[in-house]
DNA sequence: AATAACTTTCATTATTTTTTGAAACTTTAA
DNA sequence: TTAAAGTTTCAAAAAATAATGAAAGTTATT
């Protein structure tokens, strides 16, 4: 396999997985091209590269850039725009691992929240109702805490003992 | 908010969670109905009660009991069958790492090591791409450990305690 | 072994999501 | 201040995904 190939096979199965995991498959090609790409790209070039038209690349930039993962850049004496992604994957997973928290969990704890404190506990059907709620209410939550926590976890000597441990 | 409410709010906010999560929304929708219910409910009634066709129901009842998630009960006496969902949530959480882990991650990750064992390591793209796709696949790999790992924590004092400290 | 009760399958249809592309907008330089 | 170079927006089209429903398939009962 060569160069070229093993490039697109790249962008493919990152985009396939992003597709997956709720983002949209050009939006995460766009992310693996630049991710392997040491120089920044200009939109005319993602264009080329991926074969998708000006509006796509240009929508799915700016969503990317709404994460935070991908960097618009000026080079001196060009007019164009150019872009790079966030390489560091610590801080990429962080930056995930908080939008989605922001965007879609935060959200459902709200509404379980909501639905857990029914008052009117009378039949065995509202009973359970409310139990397995608020068990859930306290699990996501739980989860979201510690999804939170991976921020914290690099620079603290207990969680890189525990990382080393889990292998 | 009464109890036809809330369970609907729940109902309907567990299915646009799974669809952003890779799941469809109808799947998400009847296990959603299946966590909240004492009793299992006939293929009937969730037909019924989720306004689906048969053949949506019969599909998304498959795809929840491959997942394991969902199991089907025989009740005595009784022709027709009834579903009930897994109501544990750290064995839900579990089995869903564990299937997404199969499914999703174990692939990619083939493909990962696939491309970062390039050998021309010529041009500085080259070199590029071999690094950064090394370091994804390292990446990857340690997350879909750490998936793995979860099933063994809950039977472990030091990642109980790190949980603990965790919040 | 025929029928009734129920489940599964899958080609077709409907819905949702993504992409396109042309017009509107913005910025820079002459 | 105008024109050129570039970017963004968004209605319409295309593609992908999910849902329907009728026919085929099962299984249990008489």
């Amino acid at each position: 396999m060569e160069y070229k190939e093993a490039k697109n096979k790249f962008v493919q199965t990152w985009g396939a997985l992003g597709s997956q995991w709720g983002i949209n498959k050009t939006m995460a090609q766009i992310h693996a091209l630049l991710m392997v790409s040491v120089e920044p790209i200009s939109m005319e070039d993602i264009m080329e590269e991926l074969k998708i038209s000006r509006g796509n690349a240009s929508m799915n930039l700016r969503a990317l850039m709404d994460w935070g993962i991908v960097y618009k850049e000026y080079k001196a004496g060009e007019r164009r725009e150019f872009f790079t992604a966030e390489k560091d994957l610590d801080e990429l997973a962080v930056k995930i691992a908080k939008e989605r928290s922001k965007r879609e969990i935060k959200p459902a704890l709200k509404v379980l929240k909501e639905v857990s404190s029914l008052n009117n506990k009378t039949t065995k059907e509202e009973i359970q109702f409310v139990e397995q709620t608020t068990k859930l209410y306290d699990f996501v939550l739980k989860a979201d805490n510690m999804l939170e926590k991976v921020t914290e976890i690099k620079d603290n000597w207990l969680g890189r003992l525990v990382i080393k441990i889990m292998k």
